[in-house]
RNA sequence: GUGAAUGUAGCUCAGUAGGUUAGAGCAUCUGGUUGUGGCCCAGAAGGUCGGGAGUUCGAUCCUCCUCAUUCACCCCA
């Protein structure tokens, strides 16, 4: 007996159909907009790196690393999961440190990471990622962050921005000694998944989200109070230059990033309309990276990455609806085997001027290609008959005024005539 | 990996306390006009009721298994 496959698509993978791809372009070209009045240029990069470096830039022991990566084993390459680590190798790997000690750029595309799909998470998702490399000044990260706001302002979606300093290898070993004898002490009042973190990734359990932890966690010691000189120097500035960017902001001592290498600056863009997926952007400083890939020496660098499904759910959610115009110019009804084929010709040439221009190939009735034509948004139809052929003159109507008019049967004069 | 809910037409959903040919709205197609769209009217097409097994004279409905989807946990954009 033969089976049939249904033909479906992978779990967590999604077609994006016509008519939603309007709204992922409109996201698109408003953010290549923003990016590029803030001088930053685009970079396209592979989809497939060495598994390596993702294992070494992400971490080894994160839940990406450890268990969601698409990796195939015998070749040791792996889809990548998120594009920071891609871009810092193609940023070294091309030396592009050397032609400008400042690099900005930005890349959009697919990510993958195996996890159970829901409401704003996918196995196959698109971010725009968005990097600084070579400035460790924390004025740079504010102007980052204002710029994901300015994003988020001009797509007309409401978000807020929460902010944090995760301290770097000098003051944060010290902070997580005493975090750690914190919740040591009441390890027996936490939930099962905090006393795993507790050992996994101890400043987790400052995010958890079970009242109860919270309240434990309440009194916990808080990093920004165990920063050393230079990472409170550092956070002062990028909260200075916030103000004066007039970006609001709200402190969140409990945050928490779920890759190794962030360090000093994290911040994430948050809303409640998501469900449970509260990140619709969210990004930090990764000072010495860089140079553990290999770059130059005490590299700064910092980034974020927006996730577009997050996004277009959010705007579809706002009901943030703008029209779309027609842009179809003209649709030729072709009547007959002698219409259809003067039509076929007419056709092709009006799109080699320019015109966007359909026509039915059924050989169906002028009433149902009159409401294929209105179906498509025309803005004209012309009517190509045996009548109008004798003539050698085609009857143009206006779709929206209704009137008709005479159009000698000829491309140049039929472009002008419907680009009024 | 864990838990819960849901699978009936292309889409959104009714429905049967188990009983002949399973319904609606939208969408599609045809017609109402010798060659004129939107509105309206008429008609047509479209379903192995997710799949398999069981109970029963009889299952879309009850039971079990399985697959899929969704939401949530974990984690994250």
């Amino acid at each position: 007996m033969e089976t049939v496959l249904k033909i479906q698509a992978l779990k967590g993978f999604k077609d994006i159909l016509p008519g939603e791809v309007e709204l992922w372009k409109y996201v698109e070209d408003t953010a290549r907009d923003v990016f590029q009045r803030f001088n930053f240029s685009e970079i396209r990069l592979p989809i497939l790196e060495k598994t390596e470096l993702f294992a070494r830039s992400i971490g080894e022991a994160t839940d990406i690393v450890e268990k969601e990566m698409y990796t195939f084993v015998d070749k040791q390459v792996t889809m990548r999961p998120e594009a920071t680590a891609s871009l810092l190798r193609a940023y070294i790997e091309h030396g592009l440190y050397v032609q400008k000690p400042v690099q900005r750029l930005f890349t959009i595309g697919p990510m993958f990471r195996h996890e159970r799909p829901q409401k704003g998470r996918l196995r196959q998702f698109h971010q725009m990622d968005i990097e600084i490399l070579g400035s460790g000044n924390p004025l740079v990260d504010a102007e980052l962050m204002a710029m994901a706001a300015m994003l988020f302002s001009e797509l007309g979606i409401s978000v807020s921005l929460e902010l944090n300093s995760l301290g770097c290898p000098q003051c944060r070993p010290a902070y997580r000694v005493q975090l750690l004898s914190f919740i040591k002490d009441r390890l027996d009042a936490l939930c099962e998944d905090c006393k795993r973190r507790s050992s996994t990734n101890p400043m987790r359990v400052l995010d958890c989200k079970k009242s109860n932890c919270r309240e434990q966690v309440e009194q916990a010691p808080s990093i920004l109070e165990h920063l050393c000189d230079d990472c409170k120097t550092h956070f002062t500035g990028v909260q200075s230059g916030l103000q004066q960017l007039n970006v609001d902001y709200s402190l969140n001592k409990f945050m928490v990033r779920g890759l190794d290498y962030y360090c000093r600056t994290t911040f994430e863009f948050t809303t409640t309309d998501l469900g449970s997926q509260s990140a619709v952007c969210a990004g930090g400083r990764y000072d010495g990276l860089i140079e553990k890939l290999g770059g130059p020496k005490k590299g700064p660098g910092i980034g974020f990455a927006i996730g577009i499904e997050r996004l277009v759910l959010l705007l579809l959610q706002q009901e943030k609806v703008f029209a779309e115009g027609s842009d179809l110019d003209l649709f030729v009804i072709g009547l007959g085997e002698k219409g259809e084929q003067l039509s076929y010709g007419l056709v092709h040439e009006m799109r080699k001027q320019r015109r966007s221009v359909a026509m039915d190939h059924e050989g169906r009735s002028l009433k149902s290609q009159m409401k294929q034509a209105n179906k498509a948004d025309a803005k004209y139809v012309l009517i190509i008959g045996d009548n109008e052929i004798e003539r050698g003159k085609g009857v143009l109507k206006n779709m929206v005024t209704q009137q008709q008019q005479d159009v000698k049967l000829e491309s140049s004069a039929l472009v002008e005539a419907v680009s009024s």
